[in-house]
RNA sequence: GCCGGGGUAGCUCAAUUGGUUAGAGCACUUGACUGUGGAUCAAGGGGUUAUGGGUUCGAGUCCCGUCCCCGGUG
């Protein structure tokens, strides 16, 4: 993996780069849409392209345990069982064990789970994770990691950032594929500063071809996250792309590239595309409530998506007023086309100078949910 | 026609010998969702208990009339 950074804005720390990957090129800043098991959820591999998406994120917590890394492997590795032929982000399973599994318990030597569907036991290590994430051969991939939930008090912090460290160590140790694959290291710390700036020294030392923040987004105020943000970023060496891990909201996008952030993932235009909520360039709708019934007008009046090119605000509501399955396809296909519409207006205005115009254009017309800062 | 059973929220049903403001599920309305949850959670609206009388301190509940539904029988 390569990475190039094209132009850096003027004003603020955003900038565009270029990640070259064994499975193609992906321009950043970029938003990966989330496809867990393989799949994002409800569309098709052509469909992804068509809105503009140049790498997903699968799951490693979720793929091992259905249908297994062997049986992946022996497909060809994911690209080929999932006849997706750009790149793939893996994530380590740390964050699912600590979202999804009912009985979890953290050693020194690594985590022991119960499965979230069938509450079998199972054991990851940092070497574990590495090894699977090499049998499904995705182009960047992700060190073990604990998230601690927020709030979490300093000295549990403290000790479980220091374990990620030491995780990291043997994650690092344990790759045997650096030529096609990059593994990116995850900074936690919770919400204090100084855990924070050593989990980010620790790491830095360590030499990652790429950083991930991990741990945010979890409840703790705006102010706290993008002052959490910025200190870690400032901290990082500016030649290597930067990840923030499951963040966000169209807002939070521009703030964190603001930032200097080149990588995002996160749920919510698929996950909140199948409740009937999407996301515009005029803030966020709720597709279901009876205010549409009678709207012939597309979702979104300035997209070009394929969902907003063919079908009206009242047939999407009536779609999910009778659960039909096109509902959460079409609500979806507009999420991410929006997302990755965002990306590129984002890469396009830092190249040309102006993305404070762009930043201020945009959240002058979106309408965002003030519970959000 | 006669005999029996039954009419409670849009739907399916609760409501202990007559006893606070008639409840629930689904549906509906409105929120929430940040390294996935087609999941789920939260809040809300909605009732002259078929209808007209009566008994009683008090009736969805007991009595009488009327209307309607279901089963049986002519």
């Amino acid at each position: 993996m390569r990475f190039e950074i094209i132009k850096h804005d003027k004003n603020t720390s955003a900038r565009t780069g270029r990640l070259t990957t064994s499975h193609g090129i992906v321009e950043t800043p970029i938003f990966m849409p989330v496809g867990t098991q393989g799949t994002v959820k409800t569309v098709s591999p052509k469909e992804l392209e068509e809105c503009g998406v140049q790498i997903v994120l699968a799951n490693t917590y979720h793929l091992y345990l259905r249908p297994g890394p062997e049986l992946i492997k022996s497909a060809g590795g994911l690209h080929n069982f999932i006849s997706w032929s750009h790149p793939i982000l893996t994530d380590s399973g740390g964050y699912q064990v600590f979202s999804l599994s009912d009985l979890r318990q953290i050693s020194e030597e690594g985590v022991s789970f119960r499965s979230h569907f069938d509450g079998s036991s199972h054991f990851f290590t940092p070497e574990k994770v590495i090894e699977i994430q090499e049998a499904l051969w995705a182009d960047i991939i992700m060190t073990l990691d604990e998230c601690p939930p927020y709030p979490s008090s300093y000295e549990y912090a403290r000790k479980s950032t220091e374990l990620t460290t030491k995780w990291a160590i043997r994650c690092k140790k344990a790759q045997t594929n650096n030529e096609t694959q990059a593994l990116f290291g995850i900074i936690q710390g919770s919400t204090y500063s100084d855990l924070r700036l050593l989990s980010t020294k620790n790491l830095v030392d360590l030499d990652f071809p790429g950083y991930a923040i991990g741990g945010l987004a979890l409840g703790e105020p705006k102010v706290i996250m993008w002052e959490l943000v910025s200190l870690v970023v400032q901290n990082l060496p500016p030649e290597k792309p930067r990840y923030l891990m499951g963040v966000g909201y169209p807002e939070d996008l521009i703030s964190a590239v603001t930032l200097g952030i080149d990588l995002f993932d996160c749920v919510l235009p698929t996950r909140n595309a199948r409740n009937g909520t999407v996301f515009t360039r005029f803030g966020r709708l709720s597709i279901k409530n009876a205010t549409y019934a009678n709207d012939f007008s597309p979702l979104d009046s300035e997209c070009n998506c394929y969902t907003c090119r063919n079908f009206s605000r009242a047939y999407l509501r009536h779609l999910f007023n009778t659960g039909e399955i096109l509902a959460p396809r079409l609500a979806t296909l507009h999420s991410v086309h929006f997302f990755l519409w965002l990306m590129k207006e984002i890469r396009q205005a830092i190249s040309e100078d102006r993305f404070d115009t762009l930043r201020k254009e945009f959240l002058s017309k979106y309408h965002y949910n003030e519970n959000h800062l």
